[in-house]
DNA sequence: ATCTATTCCTGGCTGC
DNA sequence: TGCAGCCAGGAATAGA
């Protein structure tokens, strides 16, 4: 599942075939993934040209000469360019110059949406996980009296981190994902900023994490799945200290943890 | 403000 | 071998 790291290597894998470029034909599939006209958007498109090509959360966003394309990943979407069209095809952009993008997805929970300015779901993000000034996240943390792992889950709130991360970073952090927000100590929660902006640099460095079948704009995937420590390694041995890895359930997620290393305060 | 359950989707897995 | 049933989960939504 396509996470701030894995988002950021599609945006910077995919920006080179983007960038400058002039969309010549686009296509779309599942009403799912685009809601509305989509023979409609797909004529808006023509001839619009590329000019910035970003990441906020886990949302990529292409800025074009008019308006802007919003893409999610969902669960199972992918970026890739010059892929050949696949049953799961659900946007197709003809590039000048030749080049073609695809949007897969076979489960659909992504999204493509154009609009004039600003996304409506963008807005709606909290700062984004890699830049959240470390003072910002310490005092938003230690506001909040929900539980840590819903929180951090919480788009609103930091926008990036998705199961995978959140149940990286608080082992690494040593902390319970049921832990009340506001009981973190202030040096917990420095702890936990400086822990999030190194998780997440790591997996970048590694092409990010494919659990499933992520792949970044030209096809790789990613390699971060390696360097985890809980998730998906129920009933293994803690890397610290060697205690089974447990797997429960928190806000409806798969959730992994070490019930030695994080113990609940 | 916070929490829980439900909905979308389908490949892959489990169990009979 | 075949197939029904369930699971994974990001985000929106309804209701408590």
């Amino acid at each position: 599942m396509p996470e701030l790291p894995e988002v950021e290597n599609v945006v910077r894998s995919i920006a080179p075939y983007l960038l400058g470029r002039t969309i010549a034909r686009a296509e779309f599939g599942s009403p799912w993934v685009t809601p509305g006209d989509r023979d409609l958007l797909a004529r808006q498109l023509q001839g619009r040209r590329i000019e910035r090509v970003r990441r906020h959360g886990k949302f990529i966003l292409v800025d074009l000469d008019r308006g802007n394309l919003t893409i999610h990943l969902g669960m199972t979407g992918k970026l890739v360019a010059n892929a050949p069209r696949t049953p799961y095809t659900h946007g197709y952009f003809e590039l000048d110059a030749d080049a073609v993008v695809v949007y897969d997805d076979i489960r659909q929970f992504g999204s493509i949406e154009w609009s004039e300015g600003v996304n409506p779901r963008v807005a709606a993000l909290g700062p984004d996980a890699l830049t959240v000034p470390p003072g910002d996240f310490v005092q938003g943390l230690r506001s909040r009296k929900t539980k840590l792992k819903p929180l951090l889950l919480n788009q609103a709130f930091v926008a990036g981190l998705g199961n995978i991360y959140v149940d990286e970073l608080l082992f690494r952090a040593k902390l319970h994902p049921l832990q009340i927000a506001s009981r973190i100590s202030a040096p917990g929660a420095a702890e936990l900023h400086g822990v999030m902006q190194r998780v997440l640099q790591e997996s970048i460095a590694a092409g990010g994490s494919s659990i499933s079948d992520y792949v970044d704009g030209e096809g790789r995937k990613g390699s971060f799945q390696d360097l985890h420590r809980v998730y998906g390694r129920e009933g293994k041995p803690c890397l610290d200290c060697g205690a089974p890895v447990v797997r429960t359930v928190v806000a409806q997620r798969g959730t992994h943890l070490c019930p030695q290393c994080q113990k609940r305060r």
